[in-house]
DNA sequence: TTGGAAACTTAACAGCGTTAAGTATATTTG
DNA sequence: CAAATATACTTAACGCTGTTAAGTTTCCAA
């Protein structure tokens, strides 16, 4: 029988359809204008048909996010190609910070919004997998930073910890605009950032050329 | 003449009971549950007759978050009685990160929401003192641990929006569900923040009692 | 051809922030 | 004191939001 095969390929085929839907308003309107109605005029259904093919927003939010994930892939492929981990930790968090300031919507939403989160319980499946994926590289760096004593030691998981709030911090901080009345005069913000990212792994420098 | 003070008074009073009735809905029922409808409804007015004593919402929240600073203010009352600034520098990671995991309804409002930074723009005096008056602390902190030569030195500008981005990055991460599925076992995650705060510090620590 | 399942729509609920227009209630003026 | 004006407040509505229940159309198999 081709036909249930047909049928289930059509389901896969709108449900695709939704998602660019949601892509296309996130992309091109903003995150406060994807809402199902728009997503619904736009693949030229009723709104309660796109409930047919997903639970609620929060899912359409989560395969959002899932492709957030995979535009920031995009800027650390290069990473991997670093052979000393020290450096690479360095690039990593520039290219965290630059991922952030030139894509807020997506960051927003896969490092901010509570949406994904809430779709992730109520999944059978309920990891994190990318931020999880994500995390694991930070503290793969890390311990082989450790383990070639580049770096002061510590807890891995401590240190990963504080190596993403940091530069999370900084992307957030300056994305919900907490930057934009304090930070003094004439230096922009995203080169502020660099400079403190700077600082930060200097001070961590465990061969302790302090200047 | 006594009667216009009278009503000047009046008025004072009902934005009081606007902003009471916003902070006990915001406190009992959470962010999601103040609205206009549900303020007029307690104090007994008509929706729209709050927009007689605020521009608009994010004129209420504005409020709100500046009430989360007071309150973040007595958590860190203490700190100025810490006469090493490296110690104090600490101290005030630690207040902070626990001002936000005790109080993440406030913390969003004050250093996550955009509705209190939108109300600002529209302001005749828009510097946003609160935060920068917070920010300052920190820098005069650093800037006493640089002069004292307590921790490797630089850009204070920098060090400090570091500072700032580390612990925010923590909480704010930990608040909205980032460290939920992701901080591994038995380790809770307010005690990996500290431990990674720790770390930070003593990599800091210009003294080079590396561990 | 008919019965039933699957796909989709209509209508509605209950809420939201906000505005325009209308109605009371004071206060000031003639 | 009465009329005019200014102040305070309300009613009704607009245009949204996510979501659900019930009804309709379309399709496929017996």
């Amino acid at each position: 029988m081709g036909i249930p095969e047909r049928k289930e390929k059509q389901k896969l085929e709108i449900r695709k359809a939704i998602l660019d839907a949601s892509m296309k308003l996130f992309v091109e309107q903003g995150f406060e204008n994807v809402s199902m109605r728009k997503i619904a005029d736009l693949i030229e259904y009723s709104p309660t048909t796109v409930y047919l093919y997903f639970k609620d927003k929060n899912e359409i939010l989560y395969n959002l996010h899932e492709m957030g994930f995979q535009k920031m892939a995009e800027y650390t492929t290069e990473l991997w190609t670093i052979k000393n981990p020290l450096v690479r930790l360095h690039k990593m968090g520039e290219y965290y910070i630059r991922f952030g300031l030139e894509n807020p919507a997506f960051y927003d939403l896969m490092f901010i919004l509570q949406a994904p989160m809430e779709a992730l319980q109520g999944m059978e499946n309920c990891e994190w997998k990318s931020g999880d994926q994500a995390l694991g590289k930070l503290k793969e760096t890390l311990q082989e930073c450790v383990d070639k004593n580049l770096i002061v030691k510590g807890d891995v998981d401590a240190m990963a910890i504080a190596m993403w709030s940091l530069v999370h911090g900084m992307v957030s901080l300056a994305i919900r605009n907490r930057f934009d009345k304090v930070v003094t005069g004439n230096q922009e913000a995203a080169v502020l950032m660099n400079k403190g990212l700077t600082w930060y792994l200097n001070a961590l420098d465990a061969s302790g050329n302090k200047t």
